[in-house]
DNA sequence: CCGAATCCGCAGTGATACTG
DNA sequence: CAGTATCACTGCGGATTCGG
């Protein structure tokens, strides 16, 4: 058994040994919002050393979850991306997130939020059931952070930067705090949000990214 | 920013703070299924220095995912147990088994498959779709090893050991290779299984423990 | 037997500097 | 922009030992 084996024949312990390493699981993340280049993880994943970016990058390609892929004619170079089976760890991405979501209390010191945290935490909120039959598409501005939001028939595209189509409500976050999507909702339920668009999307957009709360219809544990 | 700290107010990154150290989630596997004691903990994750098992187990506790308890009369000492909090972590590390199962393979040398892994596959297989009004008890007998998966009104209730019920059927896997879940099912539609009981409930637990492909209704990133 | 603590050697990690 | 190189440090794996 190798160093990273744990000699289980066993469906998490194989994720676990392709992607179970330290900062893994967060340049899945970020190459879940979109294709990046080195630098732009660089930014994304503060304190990552160099050396450890390039060592999980050529590990994840190993393990085909990720693809290195010449980036086209504006600015060439290299991104790297998510493969099909990479992007099929995004429900388990949203569900660590979810828990995760739950047990973070107020920030920390020195505690930041990226556009990729916020796109991503934003898709682990999404409550399909709240959106049945719903077309919406809403855009946040929060410090220098800019994500969009498009519900369209019921399915959510998330991702950064302006909304691909006019929005209709533009919210932005006024606050000094960490502009994180915790933060956004505590500020839209209180009004304490710049509005440009259709406003009655606010409260659209409060009961469409408040997830349903058991999370999961999985089997409860028989535990004693 | 502390070693084990992403310095990200983010879902995913706390998630990985608290549980994301090796071996952590497999302990949380096992205690999903049940409460255990430290040496069936040890005895469960093959290779785990009892070091490293104690320093996991306390920082677990420490981060309010699982807790001490003083086991009941027969044999007294001391169990652990996952926390309501611990037990939210369940829709994501089955999320993660589906996601690690399929990328399985055929098993490695010197692979085992422990009665908690072999529960926790299966309910991460369980197809809530396939069991809607089913009622159902299958106990799974393979190599020395016994589980038993209960399905009531369409949810399951998956563990170790003999059915809480009077089984419909009862699964007997005859092969030497690793019993793994996997096995079991292809050795069940070649009829490679030894039946007794209601035989008519073979193609009944294919069907309940083949999971519905997609894996989840979540947002399709935008890859370009 | 259960439930650890201790010790050692090495591999994975973090910080910084440097290169094509 | 996209990485390598270096080096100190800490976490991990393996074995042994120890107290209830």
């Amino acid at each position: 058994m190798g160093r990273r084996n744990f000699g289980q024949y066993c469906g998490l312990a194989r994720a676990l040994e392709l992607v179970g390493e330290r900062w893994a699981l967060l340049i899945v993340r970020d190459l879940a919002v979109r294709p990046r280049r080195y630098t732009d993880l660089l930014d994304g994943l503060r304190g990552i050393p160099t050396s450890m970016l390039s060592t999980r990058l050529k590990e994840l390609e190993q393990g085909g979850v990720i693809e290195r892929r010449v980036a086209p004619a504006p600015r060439r170079g290299i991104v790297y991306a998510l493969t099909p089976d990479g992007r099929g760890l995004e429900p388990a991405v949203l569900a660590l997130g979810r828990w995760g979501t739950s047990r973070l209390g107020d920030p920390r010191q020195g505690d930041i939020v990226t556009p990729e945290s916020l796109t991503m935490t934003m898709r682990a909120a999404f409550n399909p059931d709240a959106a049945r039959r719903l077309n919406a598409a809403w855009e946040i501005h929060a410090a220098d952070i800019v994500v969009h939001a498009v519900v369209t028939g019921g399915s959510l595209q998330a991702g950064t930067g302006p909304s691909p189509v006019g929005p209709d409500l533009t919210i932005t976050f006024v606050s000094d705090d960490l502009p994180s999507f915790r933060a956004l909702i505590q500020a839209a339920k209180c009004g304490l949000v710049k509005l440009s668009g259709r406003q009655k999307f606010l409260n659209t957009f409060v009961h469409t990214f408040t997830p349903r709360s058991p999370a999961s219809p999985a089997s409860e544990p028989d535990q004693a």
